[in-house]
DNA sequence: ATTAGCACTCAGTAGAATTGAGTGCTAACA
DNA sequence: TGTTAGCACTCAATTCTACTGAGTGCTAAT
């Protein structure tokens, strides 16, 4: 899966006088409550706002005509435009998580154990939980970790296992399967010799295979070529989906739901979307944002993972347009930064 | 998550005279198909009975009080019961697969390449999409294989990797953070009485660990313990759920939608049921038969796989109760079939 | 610029009538 | 005795109609 071209943000400075934007804002927030269109009398009703209906119906003609809001049917209510969402996503003052969930996900992080790959796991279902929408978390890849160690283990003559461990903790393996018999001995000096040759080098720098004829250097260079060949498959992007069940709680419609479930199987086209998303420096794609249509009913958020700076990966929330933005960026963040902080605190503990 | 009370086969032999049985099949194969009651005319219209409506009305008065069949509402037709389904089940004669599905399987057992994880996610997608259902495939624990090799990797002074590899090929880590910190020299020499202590044990096998007090000692009986810790989790059984997105296809209704994609989360669960059918010596559990309330309108077609007769795993279906059941087993049947020869075959290949 | 007032639109609902697939029962029949 | 044609009955589903009411757009008055 190749990486989707990156697009320049294209940032519309929107502006609407504070009277439109109030009503905007209303209309998206009612409608992201009762998931119903909404007219122009319940936006009236709401509070800081001191004009008659019929004035709001007219600035709702506006914002219809620029292109906000849309309506159903012409004796309904108006319903946010994916346009619509943007303003009001863009105009929104960071939410604060609410204390219960505060502790949550503090308590979470304060007996979270194990691997990484159970870590990212169990946040995965955490951030699902906390707001009933279904979540991403993604894994930077160990292509830029260096190698720690190689080992060559023999299961028989003709099967070995290669086992390299990266800076990063992460551990891979690998089967070899040379067409010739390997003594121990030779499967033990390949391995030497593997440590030898890539120890402190990256999956992304090339190395001397040795030429000679024998085995142990057969083994070696079949060992090699094959760390080398994942790279290109950004193999190690570990994606964790939790929560998937909830595709069916927030979208409405069995068709809906069995697209964005099949889209979800896809796990490297999902690790795309969140990259995509991330590259343009958007925090939240709504709609047709993304450029993918089978997904133009949802918004993604994303916030990334960092350690020590540098990108390690990211977490994301996966529901309907109508989303409840607010809450779930607010839960976004502050698990991405838990996260962070986690992994940073992994490496200078104690 | 305790393996579940292994219940015995409630095997009732149940017969029923031919008519009465040509009749029931025909009303299971009609619904299965039609997902509509079926009615005495169109049974009665089914070639093989040469009986009038009224005739067939009769029979399944008698079918339904005998709790094979059952009315939605007075005017209906009739619709199995899971009885039904199951005397339909147990009088299958095997089906064959069709000869493109056969060629399916062929060409991607020929073609599968890999580690085993991923030939068995591959396998879980292929189930999936030739039958349409949600398949689940389970590669058994390794808690009888023994230990080939076992190394410790530092990451830093206090940050150590445990790299177990076992005999079936699997490899674990596990991290090692001891509260004081090693030196190189000390890693290295507790990795080497590792080796010496752990290789060709299993983990259900309890070894002497050293008393000493120095840092070598310390870290051999933590890293052992660690071992040794996670047998009763039965960690290490992975399952591969494949095609989630086709429970939104075959099942109606978002709520059992969502209710069964909330199961398919819990995959130590699954995990559970899928054994827990195989001990029972079944080969389909249908409705209720698995005890599991809210799985009670799924059923569940297992296979076990076996390396050298050994069980090594199984594959799953999961669909409704009015599922296709023979093109289901036999597509069940033959790729665990394969999957048993592949695993066999990598053995001994060449 | 705002708003009260009003005619108009149209999805949704409710009720009534109708349809029709399917049943159970019975009486006649082989 | 088992089978069947015939018939009255049931009841979900469909269709139709009328109505409701939330909501709009427009206009004339403030």
């Amino acid at each position: 899966m190749a990486r989707r071209v990156v697009r320049k943000p294209t940032k519309i400075v929107v502006d609407l006088d504070d009277r439109k934007a109030t009503i905007l804002k209303a209309v998206v927030v009612e409608h992201i409550d009762t998931a119903q269109p909404v007219g122009s009398s319940a936006v009236a009703a709401s509070a800081d706002l001191d004009v008659s209906s019929a004035t709001v119906r007219s600035e709702m003609v506006a914002l219809e005509r620029e292109g906000f809001l849309a309506q159903p049917h012409t004796s309904a209510g108006r319903i946010p435009t994916d346009k619509g969402y943007r303003y009001f996503v863009d105009h929104l003052q960071s939410g604060v998580l609410g204390s219960v969930q505060q502790k949550q996900v503090k308590d979470f992080f304060a007996s979270v154990r194990g691997e990484v790959e159970e870590v990212l796991e169990q946040t995965s279902t955490l951030l699902s939980q906390m707001t009933s929408y279904t979540s991403v978390v993604v894994g930077a890849g160990h292509a830029h970790a260096t190698i720690l160690s190689v080992q060559l283990v023999s299961l028989d003559a003709r099967h070995h296992l290669l086992v390299t461990v990266f800076s990063d903790g992460s551990v891979i393996k690998h089967s070899l399967t040379p067409n010739f018999e390997a003594t121990p001995k030779e499967v033990m000096e390949a391995s030497r010799q593997l440590n030898a040759l890539l120890i402190s080098t990256s999956l992304e720098s090339r190395v001397q295979v040795p030429s000679r004829h024998d085995n142990e250097a057969a083994l070696v260079r079949e060992a090699v070529s094959i760390l080398h060949a994942q790279q290109p498959v950004m193999e190690g992007e570990q994606v964790f989906i939790g929560g998937s069940s909830k595709v069916a709680e927030v979208f409405d419609g069995v068709e809906t739901v069995r697209q964005v479930l099949a889209i979800l199987e896809q796990e490297l086209l999902v690790v795309s979307l969140v990259q995509d998303i991330l590259d343009q420096g958007l925090s939240v794609a709504i709609g047709s944002e993304h450029g993918f249509a089978p997904l133009s009913t949802c918004a993604l958020i994303v916030a990334p993972v960092t350690i020590d700076g540098a990108p390690a990966g990211a977490v994301g929330l996966l529901g309907p347009t109508r989303m409840k933005y607010r809450e779930a960026m607010a839960a976004a963040e502050v698990v991405s930064a838990h996260l962070s902080r986690h992994f940073a605190g992994v490496d200078d503990r104690g």
